[in-house]
DNA sequence: ATGCCCGGAGCGTCCGGA
C-alpha cells in the first residue's frame, strides 16, 4: 500500500511540532504541503530529514509556498509553475514524480471577497490548471492532483451551505470548475469512498468552528484513471486539528494499492 | 451587520486567510 498525504500546514515553522508529531503517528508515503508561508531558505529541511523524509519545495516569503515529502522513494522534480500566467509569482504549484507516481501538489487561490480581482485571478488559475490537468491526462500515467483546492464541491460539503451561496469557495462557478475535472475523467478519491458521508478538512480558527463542528470540505485528491482502481483507502485525520498550535485545516489521506 | 482567531509585517494597525 501507497499512503498519500495533503495537509494545508498554515506556516510550517510555526507549526514544525504538529507537523513531525502528525509524520510519525501516520507514517505516510508522500505528504503534499500547502501554504508554508516560508521564504526558499527557510524551509526546515533538516528537521524533516530527520523524521525520515526527503523534501522538495517551492517557498515565498509570508503567503503560499507547496512541499512534497517523500519517505522512500526519490522526488523527480517535473515543474514548479502551472503553464501560462507569465506574470504569476505565487508558489501554487510543484509537480513530481516520487516512484512510478506524477504527484501534483497545488494550493489554490481562496478568491474572495467575490466579486473582485481575487476571484477573478482564481478563475484564471483554474482555468491554467484544467488546461494543464487535460494534458496530465493525455499521459495517461498514474496522476494524483493533491492539494488545498479552496473549493467545497457540493452541498454536503460545508456545515452551512446557504451561508455561503456567494462564497468564492462555494460560488457556482466554482462547483462547476471541480465538476469539469471531474468530467474530464478525475475522480474526488473521499467521495468516491464516501458518497454520501459528511466529510470536512477545514475548520475555521473564529467562533469556535472545531468546536461546533462548523466544518468545510476543502482539500482533495483527484485521481487520474489509471489509479481509481487502486482506491483502498481514505480519510481525514481530524483529531489533528485539536491539537495545541494546530493548523486550521486537517491532514487527509488516501492509500493506494501498490 | 459585525467581530470573532491567528500570524506577519513592523511598530500602529492593517491585511490575508476561508
Amino acid at each position: 500500500m501507497i499512503k498519500i498525504a495533503t495537509y494545508n500546514i498554515n506556516n510550517i515553522n510555526k507549526r514544525l511540532p504538529v507537523l513531525l508529531r502528525w509524520l510519525l503517528e501516520s507514517r505516510p508515503d508522500i505528504v503534499c504541503l500547502q501554504e508554508l508561508k516560508a521564504e526558499q531558505g527557510r524551509f526546515p529541511e533538516a528537521a524533516i530529514a530527520k523524521a525520515g523524509y526527503q523534501a522538495l519545495w517551492h517557498g515565498q516569503k509570508t503567503w503560499n509556498g507547496v512541499a512534497i515529502l517523500s519517505r522512500t522513494e526519490p522526488i523527480q522534480e517535473l515543474r514548479r509553475k502551472l503553464p501560462g500566467g507569465r506574470n504569476d509569482v505565487q508558489s501554487r504549484y510543484l509537480e513530481a514524480i516520487v516512484g512510478k507516481i506524477v504527484i501534483a501538489c497545488l494550493y489554490a487561490p481562496n478568491g474572495n471577497p467575490y466579486p473582485g480581482p481575487k476571484f477573478s485571478y482564481k478563475l484564471q488559475w483554474y482555468k491554467r490548471l484544467q488546461a494543464h490537468a487535460k494534458t496530465l491526462l493525455a499521459h495517461e500515467v498514474p496522476v494524483v492532483l493533491a492539494g488545498d483546492f479552496n473549493i467545497m464541491p457540493t452541498e454536503l460539503d460545508c456545515y452551512k451551505p446557504g451561508k455561503y451561496i456567494d462564497d468564492a469557495l462555494f460560488r457556482i462557478e466554482m462547483r462547476q470548475v471541480f465538476a469539469r475535472l471531474q468530467q474530464q475523467g478525475w475522480t474526488d478519491a473521499l467521495r468516491h469512498r464516501y458518497p454520501r458521508q459528511v466529510i470536512y478538512t477545514f475548520w475555521d480558527y473564529l467562533r469556535q468552528a472545531w468546536e461546533r463542528n462548523a466544518g468545510l470540505r476543502l482539500d482533495h485528491f483527484l485521481l487520474s484513471p489509471q489509479l481509481r482502481p487502486r482506491l483502498r483507502k481514505a480519510g481525514v485525520d481530524t483529531h489533528v486539528r485539536g491539537w495545541e498550535q494546530a493548523s486550521d485545516h486537517a491532514p487527509t489521506w488516501i492509500e493506494l494499492k501498490a
